[in-house]
DNA sequence: AATGAATGAGAGTTCATTCAT
DNA sequence: CATGAATGAACTCTCATTCAT
């Protein structure tokens, strides 16, 4: 019914072999769910439409998953996984919280421009039940707080202005997980090219000694906004 | 079975006097539906959840609108007029680009914290027909456009920093973009010393004459996620 | 695909009009269930069986029931109240105990050998949800704990023999219950005949120290249910 | 996920050898699936879990059975072996007729506490298909005349009442059958003294003339069924 | 002899939508 | 106008059974 991208072809193959490879199955059936989640949503996308992009059965997909759930559960396991392991090699450096600041910048756009990162921002958790809304947003919160953890080391250090943390977070997240929505690998600019950007604008808002303290925009651009308001 | 927010109260009362404007209950049924969609997203909340919520009957919605999906789309269009007459507003200002930006800032973040205009941000577009979605694109896309244009005008006057103006847009953008994900008004933090933040971190990312210039750490932070990506 | 008793051919036209008789649709449900549950069990009915033995599709259904267990529960309901009510006469009666007992036996049989009661003794509570099943079997705990206190009066007042009331009230209720499988409203015997014979063996087997040809239990026993059932 | 019960591991340990005879796992099979079905019902009960439960996989069920039904009609017919072996010895012996009734009483008690025995009483033989329901009715239907033979034969002899022998059978039967249900050698009371106490109400209620008390039928009985049982 | 994999058929349930009243 | 009733289509999930190995 909807045509689909050439890369999942080979998931096609995989299952027309009836030999043993239940590992390599599986993530076949994981890397499908995951395009076809974002192209159309979880909710939009039945077991059925999943199946057949594969050419197997629905009840197939129940030899390796319990439910739909567990698919979008184990979507989400992978693609904080890949992010939390960004964040220990980050960690592991010894640098100054601004220059790791800028490598957790282009780590994570690195992450949410591929699929099972993507996944993690776009896809809507509230379809989880309860118990896997808990699960997801606890791991969520968690890299959060690592991400606040990098930049208030980054004010300890000097290397980052004087800020609120939590907000500087939101916003430094927050301007990456757009691109999950708008970036595409076939787009008009090359990927490292709006990294550079992307680090080289968050960055001069963050550093120490910059243009917020000479200029003090911020009340003004405040000002003028307060009569936007009224 | 959901509880919902207290806000929703007065709309009972307007569907029990059936005397009132067509327009109010119109009204109301769309105040109603977007605070639905946003708690329980689009999918998930049926008609029969909107009417119950109203205390009228099923059928009764398809008197004030033809169709699940022309109540979706009106709510867009709400959304998206807030931000429209937002923007005319500010490009009727004689102001430098910088400031124009700060007064977008706080005004996006005014409006994308109320009920409408979180639903521009939050509600799927994908669960729309072609015709609604190509729609509800166009007004999007238009928006962004007028948004470029705002720092573009900046870079041409001076007091925005020459940089690529459709990747600082999706910066600016994506990172309020989350606030109607995460924001509360019951939170810890006001609105105003949010905005304030907002405004501060991201004039001072783009503002002409600033650390970008003096320390390039975007090169320097580049090289270093080089080693990470590799 | 089976043929069904035309007694439920009434149910059939009572959908046919879409006029509103909610009590009696949902009556019209209950009635059509029990007979197919007890022609073919409750799981081997599907929703849709019931829908087109009444001539609706099977949403239809969910109008007036929740879900299926809703309708077996309420089938239960409606037969544990039949035997309530019998129990709640017999218990008001000023009589001797084997007397209750007869009066027992007559109004048992007549109640289980109608489709309701019937249902009762019959579907399997193992199909319910936990809390069904809760429910379900305290209603039947309850009505065997009414049934030993009719004996155990009997035993004090010296019109039964001392006994095992709780393995006495197993024996009578029990033998009863086979009906519930073999009784056929066309079948050669008399009902009021085999209910004589029910009460004639049963009290026989129960009564304290007499001959039962001397004291004549049976017929007393008899002509006096024979009041509770006109 | 269920809990067993604890008789059922020995039939793990017979497939952990694969050496052992056919007839031996099928046997594995069959009394796991008895205990099964009775604590689920047949039809609630998969063939997945049966294999689980003797840590076999689902097609090696299919090495001793044909499908589902093989396994309930064999279920069926030890369980009715059973019950026509004791029969035989029962016809053979040369006794009053009121005896030859006690010891059925003794007997078919003893069988139906047994899994097999219940089986024949609780399982649904509605889930069989024409076939096998008719092989298996025939049989239930064998046995039930053979019951009504022996109180005819009491009647004949003196020693039971003149009374329509269907129905007293149905009494005889239906009370016993009642036992399927509620009873539990867990219980409070000895099964001895369960079965002494239906002898002595059965056959007080069948018996001719006499007084329970004088007779004592039920010791009689009881002492002569003890043979059977040892 | 026995397994992992796969399937066709069907279950219960939900929902947007439309009649008839 | 507004309502109760009804529907067709879809979805998730289960199961007995059978391949291919």
């Amino acid at each position: 019914m909807h045509k689909q991208s050439a890369a999942l072809q080979p998931h096609r193959r995989l299952f027309a072999d009836r030999r043993r490879n239940p590992d390599g199955k599986r993530g076949a059936v994981l890397h499908t769910a995951v395009c076809m989640f974002l192209e159309r949503s979880y909710g939009r996308t039945s077991m059925n439409d999943v199946a057949m992009q594969l050419n197997i059965t629905k009840p197939a997909l129940y030899h390796y998953f319990r439910n739909k759930e567990e698919i979008l559960v184990e979507i989400y396991r992978l693609g904080t996984d890949l992010i939390d392991g960004m964040l220990d090699s980050i960690e592991a450096d010894e640098k100054p919280g601004l220059d790791k600041v800028a490598d957790f910048i282009a780590g994570y756009i690195r992450i949410i421009t591929g699929d099972f990162g993507r996944a993690v921002i776009r896809l809507d958790d509230g379809e989880l039940s309860k118990a896997g809304r808990k699960l997801v947003r606890g791991r969520k919160r968690e890299i959060d707080h690592r991400v606040r953890a990098l930049i208030e080391g980054g004010i300890r250090d000097g290397s980052i202005a004087s800020c609120d943390a939590k907000i500087a977070s939101f916003i430094l997240a927050g301007s990456i997980h757009g691109m999950a929505s708008w970036y595409e690998p076939a787009g008009p600019m090359e990927l490292t090219a709006i990294t550079a950007e992307y680090v080289r604008v968050l960055t001069a808002g963050l550093a120490n000694g910059g243009v917020a303290e000479l200029m003090q925009p911020a009340s003004l651009a405040f000002k003028s906004s307060a009569r936007i308001q009224g």
